[in-house]
DNA sequence: GTCTATAGCTAGATAGAC
DNA sequence: GTCTATCTAGCTATAGAC
């Protein structure tokens, strides 16, 4: 077999870049092609059910991404919940690129995206939510309590990276992180 | 002068439902002819700048109707505050369909929408804010803190209308109404 | 596994009849 | 002012050489 000439990791994060920003109408194969080093027909043979194919390997990549750096984190009983807390909001401030980039979630909630992936979207935000739970019941929260707060967190972080990019302005994002960190440690 | 078949709220309606459910580039004029009632070449003799006049147009038309059911609402001192975010909250509820429809803003934060309206979009979120900041000095806070609540509340709408969508349930956006309420009322 | 070339279609936009 | 018919460019997807 030939040597691949683009490595997994490298070609779903150029792809991902492209989908988030366009969205997936707005998402050409000779944008998705461009950003991933690769010819159209290149992308075909790594993913044959094409487009639909290619957005679903990279919702999946950047689930399992929020997976490790996210939902992991605020789980992990062997850390202080505010140390997990700390961590989770630095990993959630690097994958927004500190507020200029635009989540893939949002970018699928709506065009052909929701009603081709609407089911991947919802699994997704439910381990967000979930994460969250758990930090809020480390927190000694009860549940209806923790999962209310894990919500509010998820508004807040979708809720600001819209009107960063509304008013070409990293400042509400950045203020969310620390209002989210105030919904738990106390203000 | 041969009579318009379509006036132009009705075209402005129907032409704005497809701009904020598939975004710009999701958009063809085919959807936009068909869900206006007019022929494609029709929608160019009314918008003879194509698909980017028509946006523009719909921009236009929905900021018009935010400042006098929003902005208008809010800022006049006839009333009292209390009533006036009643009133605001409600027009909130419709305009996005009881929290199932998407924002045209957040719909044109993106792809091409970006890059051609970037300027207009942020023009019609700063009437959002200005309208819940007077809000909040007719509530008695100070200049600084009626801007951080106002901006807080343009957070909690958008934030909510993309978890609704992403979750499949308007109830993400109907408590974000209610801890709205409780921002200006206390909890 | 990657590439160039191309098929078949739909996009945005225009011409011209009524 | 609205329509049908059409142009060209770009789209998704495929064929076949290397």
């Amino acid at each position: 077999m030939r040597p691949q000439k683009v490595e997994d990791k490298e070609l779903l994060e150029g792809l991902m870049s492209v989908l988030r920003a366009k969205g997936y109408d707005g998402s050409s194969l000779n944008d998705l092609a461009a950003s991933s080093g690769l010819q159209k027909a290149s992308l075909y043979h790594r993913f044959p059910g094409g487009k639909k194919e290619i957005t679903s390997a990279v919702l999946a990549y950047v689930d399992k991404w929020v997976n490790k750096h996210i939902y992991e984190v605020l789980s992990n009983n062997a850390n202080e919940p505010s140390a997990r807390l700390e961590t989770a909001l630095n990993n959630v401030n690097a994958l927004y690129g500190s507020g200029q980039e635009i989540c893939i979630i949002r970018a699928l909630t709506m065009d052909s995206g929701i009603e081709l992936f609407g089911e991947q979207i919802k699994e997704s935000m439910s381990h967000w939510i979930e994460g969250f739970k758990n930090l809020g019941m480390a927190f000694g929260f009860d549940e209806l309590k923790a999962t209310n707060k894990a919500q509010q967190v998820l508004i807040q972080i979708q809720g600001s990276l819209v009107v960063s990019k509304g008013m070409a302005s990293a400042e509400p994002f950045q203020k969310a992180l620390l209002s989210i960190k105030n919904m738990y440690l106390g203000e």
